[in-house]
DNA sequence: TTGAAAAGTTAGTATCATCTAACTTGAGAA
DNA sequence: TTCTCAAGTTAGATGATACTAACTTTTCAA
């Protein structure tokens, strides 16, 4: 198992997988497919590989699960996207939808070495920009708090937003929106309205208020 | 031409090539095949795939000679290269072995903006720790003053070192073994014997005497 | 001039990562 | 229970990048 190199694909499936596993029950090829962005086939011919590699287990539900070495891939790699999320913005100014994009892509290519300087560099962060807690290299599960959905706040409750899930940090719209909302961890937020039926949600920042889609607030964990 | 996407596969053959025609009369397959590490069948499939994307032309003898678009792409590359270099000597306080390996694997992921950013970040340098100019990114083809090479030097006299060849940087031992002797940039050097028979010349950097290699010392420039 | 070493080429394979198109399975709604 | 739609699967193909093994062609020095 795990004999030959960890490729970047590998790498990307991985990362995709254990993100699902903080948020939506049962993983399933479908989900991961769509979030990859491959074909049901090529992900049929992936989890085969993979499952072989014993990166992960795909049980008689059709339950995607990481083993030990599937996990431990993948929160390297989130921990480096982290990283480098807050290098990009904290050092370089890029703003969160670029900084995420190009965090994507030099994730792959961040040594061990590099990784840890980095870190010194920045002062050993603990979250990255969106508020998500960086995984520690220990393995140590992160307490994962959860936090509660922005979708479940009552109308007329102010809360804080605690972190943008990392399906939410995936959707560049989402975080375009948010930055230009100053909708940001620590950020104080009144729910005006709940309109369920509706799919949407009126929220008030400051002196901003606007209208969110349930099921983008449910990618917004608040306290 | 050019229509599919640049592999990092293409960028390393192109900067490869891009690097040899500043170092050797004609740019041959076998030694980019040398350099990049790939068997002379490789290297012949390789080459038919850039001659068909307008990434270079193979003359009759053989020669290889990158096109515009080529020249463009490898460039690039470089100009990230020296940049990552920099950032991971200056700011991440790595050694110059090390910079250029890491430098190797993160410029294929450097995006336009970054590298700028980057770039502001250092102060806009323009040489790399080793002290190759950085390309420009208007292509002004830098003046390639081109240095002389350390083993043309006669005994007796003192130079300055100038730069280390990229094929130098590809040289792991090398780029050691001239860091521990702190014969970089700027430093004054003498020649105290050179015997091209026995392929070594003696020098003398501070109180520290120590011999190098003929074929090491071309690869340095000094003035 | 010639012959060996260097360079280049061909043919056949392999792996990874992906696709399309057609098909099967399964799970929940009516 | 049955039908439908989501999910999964198979078969077959492709392109990029690499390999080995067996040549052929160049080039240069004796």
């Amino acid at each position: 198992m795990s004999t030959s190199k960890i490729t970047q694909a590998i790498e990307d499936y991985l990362r995709t997988i254990y993100a699902l596993e903080e948020e939506v029950q049962p993983v399933i090829a479908a989900r991961v497919a769509e979030e990859v962005g491959v074909t049901p086939s090529t992900m049929v011919s992936t989890l085969r590989r993979l499952e072989g590699e014993g990166y992960l287990k795909v049980l008689r539900r059709k339950e995607i699960h990481l083993t030990a070495a599937g996990k431990q891939v993948a929160e390297r790699i989130l921990r480096r996207h982290f990283l480098l999320e807050r290098f990009l913005t904290d050092l370089l100014g890029l703003d969160w939808v670029k900084a995420h994009q190009e965090a994507h892509r030099l994730e792959h290519a961040l040594s061990q070495e590099v990784e840890d300087r980095l870190a010194k560099l920045l002062g050993y962060p603990t979250t990255c920009p969106h508020g998500n807690p960086i995984p520690s290299k220990d393995s140590q599960r992160s307490p994962k708090s959860k936090g509660t959905p922005l979708d479940s706040i009552a109308a007329g409750k102010e809360v804080e937003l605690d972190y943008i899930t990392e399906g939410g940090e995936r959707d560049a719209r989402l975080l375009g929106f948010l930055q230009e909302h100053r909708l940001m961890p620590g950020t104080k937020v009144r729910v005006l309205d709940v309109a369920p039926s509706m799919g949407v949600m009126s929220l008030k920042v400051g002196q901003d208020e606007f209208s969110l889609g349930i099921e983008a607030a449910k990618k917004i964990r608040v306290h």
